[in-house]
DNA sequence: CATTAGCACTCACTCTTCCTGAGTGCTAAG
DNA sequence: CTTAGCACTCAGGAAGAGTGAGTGCTAATG
C-alpha cells in the first residue's frame, strides 16, 4: 500500500528527529518542525497509523514513537533527503586521502582510519582480489654466493619478490637458463595446478639451479594465496561508546567483539555481493549481536583486479544520508585516485615532473 | 623503611584478593585465606599501618581497602609471586604462533591479535626499525618497453622492489650500466646524504636510462623513510568492557580513544628507552587518560636490527603475574622464531627438507 | 469529512527515604 | 602482641510518591 504524502513526510521527520535526539518522538515535537501545518491531534492520528502498519514502534505505551527495521529501510530506500556534502567536507576527504596514501600495503589501514574519523563512527575497511592471479615474468637474481632474489611479475602489474638462501652454488648462467625454463613452462598458470612432473621436467632442465625451484614454487604459492586472501582493520570502535544506545555496556562489547572476530571474516563475503553503497538496516544483519546495528558500506575500485571496501558500524539510529553521502565519496575518491595512470604500485612517488629530461 | 614479613604478606594478599574480585578486600576475607593465622582485628591493624604508608587506600571509611598505586608498584617489584605458565599455556602460545606467522609484514596485527587472546585483555604490536638502513645493492630488470623492475637489497638484507613505468627506451645493457654505477656510487650511504651533485653525476654516466634515477632515489628515500616508521595494531579492545572497571563507559570510551590515537603514536617513544618487561602502573602513565590504567610492554627482536613490541592495556588491578608472565613468554617465543636461521623475509617457507638434492 | 481542542489515563523516571550489612576503629581483656 | 567485642559509618538496594511527556478517544469546528 502506498503511504500518502502526509505519512511520508510525519515519518520522515520521525526518523530525522530521532537520529538526531536518540529519544522517542512525540506528536509535540513533529508539531514544532518548521513546514508542519498540523496540531499535534492530526499527527497522532498519523502516528498512530504508521504505527498499525509496522512503521513505527512504541517502547511502551506513555512514550513516543521510534522507527521500526522497515520505517528505517522505507526511509533509506525512499524518503531519505540527499545530503549534500559542503565544500569543506570534499575537501578534507580529499586532503586526508592525498596525504595519507604513500603506501598501498598500508591502505587498508589508514582508510579504516579516516573514515571512521569522516563518519565519527566504527570503520571496518579491507581490499581484497577479485579475480584470480597468476605469474607472468620470472627474474632470478645472483646477489652472492648462496643467495638468490626471485622477483615475480605477477598478471596484474604487481611485482614481488624474495631472498632465497641455499647451499648452493648456481652462477649467473644457471640462474639465466633456470628463469628461462619458469618462464616457459610455470607463468600464466594458476599455482594450484602446477603438478609433480611439471616440476620435475623444470627441475631436470634447470641444472646447477635445480634446488631452488621447489622454493620458488612454495614462494609463488604463497604469495598467490596471501593476495588473494583478504586484508581487513578496524579503527574508531571507543566512537560507539559515545552514542547513547551503547551505555549499555554488554551490548557495546558484544557488538565490539562481533565487529573484532566477525566482521573480520565474514564482511568480505558480503562484499562479493555487493555493488555501489548498501545499507543494512539493524535486524537484516545475518549475525545475532548485531541486530540493533546497522551497517553501512560499500566498494571501491583499487584497480589491478583488486576491490577495496569501506563499511560503518553504528547504531540503526545513525545519520543515513550523511553517513552514505561521506561514504560514497570516498569510495569514489580512492577509486579515481588508484585510477590514476602509470602508478600501479606506489601511486605518488611517480610524479609527471619528474619525467624531465 | 623496610616492611614487615607479617605486612608483605597482607598487602599482597590485599593485591591478589583485589585482583581477583576486583572488589574492596576487608579483613575478615584476609582471615580466610589459607596459611593466615591471625584474627580480623590482627589484620585491621596492619591494614591501617598499611594505608598510613600509603600502600593501600580506603574508598570510603566503610568498605575494605583497595591497592594505591605504590602498593600495585610495591607488589609487582618485589612481592608478586612467579606465574609459572602451565604446560597448555606455552603450547598454545606456540601453536598459535607457528600457525600465523607466515609472513612478515601482516606481523603485526596476527600478533596483537594473539598477545589479546592470551591475555584477554586489549593488546598493542609495534614493530619498528632500530638502526638506520642503507641500501647495498641495486639491480634493474628490463621487464618489457618502457618498463623497469628496480630491485633493491637493502643492508639488512631485506629486499624490496619496484616496477617502474616511464617512456623511454633503455636495453639491457643501459640498465646494465646504470645499475653498475648506482652500485659503485649509491650504496652504503644514508638516503638523506644523496646530494644534487651526487645524482648529477650518476645521472650523466647512466646514458639512456638517466631518465630512472631520480625515480629511483625517490624510491629509495620512500622505502627508508617507510621502514624506519613505525607499524602498530592494536586489538581486542572490546575486552575492556568486562573488566567491572570500565563499566563507566565514559571511562571505557577516554581509555579506547586514547588506545587509539595515543598510545599508537607514542607508545614507540616509550619503548625506546625500555628493555624487557615493564609494567607501568596506572598514575606513572603519562597519559592522562590512562592515570588508572595499567600498561605491561615488552620488546623482542626480529633480527636485522628490527624490534618488536608487545603491551597489553587494563586495570591497574590486572593479574600482573600472569600477563607479565605471558607477555615475556610471547616475547621470547618470538626473539626465537625470528632468530631461527635463513629465514631473513619469509619464515616458515623454507624448510630443511626442501634443501635435498 | 478532515482537523483540532480537550481530557482522562498511562507509565518511565527521578527523588526521597529507609534499611541492611559489610567493614571499620577503638578499647579492654587474654 | 593478639584478639574479642562493640559502637559507628556509609554505599547500595528496595519501596514509595510525585512528575510530566505522551497517548487515545471524543466531541466540537470549519
Amino acid at each position: 500500500m502506498e503511504l500518502s504524502e502526509r505519512k511520508k513526510k510525519v515519518l520522515r521527520s520521525v526518523v530525522d528527529l530521532y537520529i538526531r535526539t536518540a529519544e522517542p518522538v512525540g506528536s509535540k515535537a513533529i508539531t514544532e518542525l518548521p513546514d508542519m501545518k498540523y496540531s499535534s491531534a492530526t499527527i497522532r492520528n498519523e502516528m498512530a497509523e504508521l504505527t498499525a502498519m509496522g512503521y513505527l514502534e512504541q517502547p511502551h505505551t506513555s512514550a513516543g514513537r521510534i522507527p521500526s527495521a522497515s520505517g528505517y529501510r522505507l526511509y533509506v530506500d525512499e524518503l531519505m533527503m540527499d545530503y549534500r556534502l559542503s565544500l569543506d567536507e570534499t575537501k578534507s576527504i580529499n586532503n586526508a586521502i592525498e596525504e595519507k596514501m604513500q603506501r598501498v600495503d598500508k591502505m587498508v589501514e589508514k582508510v579504516a582510519r579516516l573514515v571512521s574519523q569522516a563518519t565519527e563512527l566504527p570503520a571496518i575497511s579491507a581490499a581484497s582480489r577479485s579475480r584470480s592471479l597468476s605469474v607472468k615474468r620470472y627474474d632470478l637474481i645472483l646477489a652472492g654466493p648462496g643467495s638468490v632474489i626471485a622477483v615475480l611479475m605477477l598478471s596484474n602489474e604487481q611485482v614481488v619478490n624474495k631472498l632465497i638462501k641455499l647451499p648452493l652454488d648456481a652462477s649467473e648462467s644457471d640462474l639465466k637458463l633456470l628463469s628461462a625454463v619458469l618462464n616457459a613452462s610455470m607463468t600464466d598458470i594458476s599455482p594450484e595446478h602446477i603438478t609433480a612432473e611439471q616440476m620435475d621436467k623444470v627441475m631436470r632442465s634447470a641444472g646447477n639451479a635445480a634446488s631452488l625451484v621447489p622454493v620458488i614454487v612454495d614462494f609463488v604459492q604463497e604469495t598467490l594465496r596471501q593476495s588473494e586472501s583478504t586484508n581487513v582493520a578496524v579503527f574508531g570502535q571507543s566512537r560507539l561508546l559515545g552514542l547513547p544506545e551503547y551505555r549499555d555496556v554488554d551490548k557495546a562489547q558484544r557488538v565490539m567483539a562481533s565487529i573484532d572476530e566477525d566482521a573480520l571474516s565474514n564482511l568480505p563475503a558480503v562484499m562479493e555481493n555487493t555493488n555501489g553503497t548498501r545499507v543494512i538496516v539493524g535486524p537484516e544483519n545475518v549475525s545475532e549481536e548485531l541486530k540493533d546495528t546497522s551497517v553501512v558500506m560499500t566498494k571501491f575500485d583499487i584497480g589491478d583486479g583488486m576491490q577495496g571496501m569501506i563499511g560503518v558500524v553504528g547504531p540503526t539510529r545513525m545519520d543515513y544520508a550523511k553517513v552514505t553521502a561521506r561514504l560514497s565519496y570516498f569510495a569514489e575518491s580512492l577509486s579515481k585516485m588508484f585510477a590514476k595512470p602509470e602508478q600501479p604500485q606506489l601511486p605518488g612517488s611517480i610524479e609527471p615532473e619528474e619525467q624531465k629530461e
